[in-house]
DNA sequence: GCGACAG
DNA sequence: ATCTTGTCGC
């Protein structure tokens, strides 16, 4: 099974009232964020099944494919990786990415055979706007543990962190800190860490860091990030 | 009112 | 996200 060329369709995985327009978003999003798990620590680094995912876009064709792989954390190996593909059904607004991205992320890790313990996300969770971000939504959504990590620090504030791979510094919303900036590489811009769903910021940094050995980010994000690509060009080269 | 703004 | 060549470096 090549998961660029055996891909699942987007349909299915979607909740029946999944919003089609901002207002009704931002109620869908109140809904869930009500239904948020702060008080958990999360499973523990280093073992286990950890999953990474990630959605490409030609808005030219209208297509959406997204990835989910599956890690095993103690190796970083891939144990199983998906692909779904279907059409745009959401634009880009600052603060609503979740119903952009999550409808293709779903399916894909609805196709998995075995679920993972964790899943990573591209973007922020309750570091949000509104406190709710792509993360925190997917793991309300899917019931899983789940942790963001972003590359830019969005609208929030931070002061930089040590130089050396490790070191971490708060991300404030004003006084408040809805995240971490993680360096995660030595003298490389750091990542942008913020709990989703079941999982403390503390574990949330620690997973970032154990999953990140090589390279700025992630390997669960790099990983879906190339698959996601791959299927994308693939479903486009021949129509 | 205007701009900024994860991917 | 995506548009896009070569280039510097390990």
């Amino acid at each position: 099974m090549d998961p660029v060329t055996d891909t699942v369709p987007v349909t299915a995985a979607v909740p029946a009232d999944w919003p089609t327009n901002e207002a009704r978003a931002r109620a869908v999003q109140d809904e869930l964020r009500a239904r948020v798990v702060l008080d958990e620590d999360g499973p523990p680094p280093g073992r286990g099944l950890v999953a990474g995912v990630d959605v490409a876009y030609d808005d030219e064709r209208d297509v959406v494919v997204a990835a989910a792989v599956v890690l095993d954390a103690a190796t970083l190996e891939v144990t199983e990786q998906t692909t779904a593909v279907g059409r745009i059904s959401f634009p880009y607004v600052p603060g609503l990415l979740a119903f952009r991205e999550l409808p293709a992320v779903l399916a894909a890790l609805e196709a998995l055979a075995t679920p993972p313990a964790l899943v990573v996300c591209d973007g922020y969770g309750l570091a949000h706007p509104r406190r709710f971000g792509l993360a925190a939504h997917l793991g309300v959504l899917t019931g899983l543990p789940t942790l963001g990590v972003a590359k830019n620090p969005f609208t929030f504030s931070y002061e930089e962190p040590g130089a050396v791979r490790g070191s971490v510094a708060a991300l404030v919303d004003g006084s408040e800190e809805v995240g971490r900036a993680v360096r995660t590489q030595d003298r490389t811009k750091p990542v942008f860490v913020s709990v989703g769903h079941r999982v403390s910021l503390d574990n949330a940094c620690a997973h970032t860091l154990e999953l990140s050995p090589r390279y700025r980010l992630p390997e669960t994000t790099r990983r879906a990030d190339a698959l996601c690509r791959r299927a994308l060009a693939q479903v486009l080269a021949p129509g």
